[in-house]
DNA sequence: CGCCGACTTGACACCAATCAAGATAAGTGG
DNA sequence: CCACTTATCTTGATTGGTGTCAAGTCGGCG
């Protein structure tokens, strides 16, 4: 939607790379406890480029597109969609810092991958990191378990969107984000969401009005409560979990 | 359901294991196209454990359970399934032969898994396949890919599920079938369905008796016709793709 | 032959998509 | 700073699709 000359700010060169660790995964839910060797970290470094994206909305591949790089999220949000053959769009994930995507199948990328918000992401040449982990295994494995928790991922998002109602899809993914400190205030109940409705919805596989609705019923049901169109008061969490997991119709 | 006892059948020692690849997955449509050298081959061997079992509805894991082997497809056809708080099952993905699957999330299973046909399996122990990998880095590479490849299915899966009415994902899974020979008999436009109604149904996220009437429908239409449970004529695959990519509500 | 399981069909209620319009916040330019 | 436009979110009314409960059919197996 947003030209994309101004929403892609600048592109550094490498050495510029923060020296944060690579594997900052450890921080939030995966159970991935990894921690790459000094050199580990040197190599990825030395191949790696730094983007920079000043705001929202800027495309970083798209799907169908010859896929040469792989990224890795330092800072932000980025949305990962695909487009189903009659225009309609479904979100498959949101990539948090930490998380890694842009694998590509056969030389090509399947999926379409935005920031939301003001980012940082690592670049790295697909072709230059598959010589690297071959060298090193340990980073080999490291990306193996990286992929098998998107997998699973994956997988939780079909059990959601598989046989649950609205309300509880909303109540689900509202339960995964209390996880991640950077989004839920715990001292004050006070979750920000860092996702627009619109987006929400296809990520749910719901329409737009219906999320409304749902964000309703929560309210009127006393589970939460709505500051803002960001900002979402946790009122009880033990509500909604006996919602997410109660017995549903469809 | 079935006692295991008598679903499995028998357990064999490594030797007699089959000199067929290992990789036998590049026959079917997951774009991998990987050769394994013979040493490769021989490593793989040597870890392996084979398991016969004579019919379907034993159980190969359970979700929850300690995870100390991954399995490999030689024969037969494996439902991966999880089970919501509510007790909703849905079905996951269904394994072919040269696809792998079971490995560990912190050393337990996320998922069950369980023949639904008779079927031949390779077992490895996971720690010594680690340890296989860390020396052959190829053999790692290989594993990454087919993670990437079940990873990509699940998105597959997760689009079936976010938009499509009914109709369409019966649609969209008879054409998926129409690709492995195994299955489908060109020459006569017969695909015989591998998998009941009951697990159809929780794959696809509905109802069986609205899978049911699903097909009903696309008999209707005509687009296929029902000759049995089991075999299903494709009389129209031009309609069928247009009904998978037609228009939604829902 | 009769039981049993798997599958199909029917009737009905209900949830969710759609179309349309209103409300709120955020930019934009004078 | 205010009026304007725009984007985003919410609410209302209606229609259709899908889950549920119930009954019926088909085929296999003892």
């Amino acid at each position: 939607m947003k030209p994309l000359s101004r929403a892609l700010k600048s592109i550094k060169a490498a050495p510029e790379i923060r020296a944060r660790p690579f594997d900052r995964v450890t921080d939030h839910p995966s159970r991935i406890e990894n921690v790459l060797s000094n050199r580990e970290q040197q190599e990825l470094r030395s191949i790696a480029t730094v983007l920079d994206y000043g705001r929202g909305g800027a495309i970083i591949f798209t799907e169908g597109a010859e896929a040469r790089f792989v990224y890795a999220i330092d800072e932000g949000i980025v949305r990962i969609s695909r487009h189903a053959s009659n225009g309609q769009r479904q979100i498959l994930a949101f990539m948090v810092p930490g998380d890694l995507f842009g694998i590509p199948d056969d030389g090509i990328y399947v999926n379409t991958a935005e920031v939301i918000c003001p980012a940082r992401i690592y670049r790295f040449g697909w072709q230059r990191l598959s010589e690297v982990m071959t060298r090193e295994p340990q980073l080999q494995q490291h990306l193996l378990m990286k992929v098998a928790h998107d997998l699973r991922q994956a997988q939780r998002q079909i059990m959601i969107l598989g046989h649950q109602t609205t309300h509880q899809r909303l109540a689900t993914f509202l339960l995964e984000f209390l996880h991640y400190p950077e989004f839920y205030d715990e001292k004050n109940s006070c979750l920000i969401l860092p996702i627009s409705r619109f987006d929400l919805a296809d990520y749910l596989g719901i329409a737009r009005e219906t999320l409304a609705r749902a964000f309703t019923k929560l309210e009127y049901d006393g589970l939460v409560r709505r500051l803002d169109f960001r900002a979402i008061q946790i009122l009880d969490v033990v509500g909604l979990r006996s919602l997410k997991s109660s017995e549903a119709r469809r």
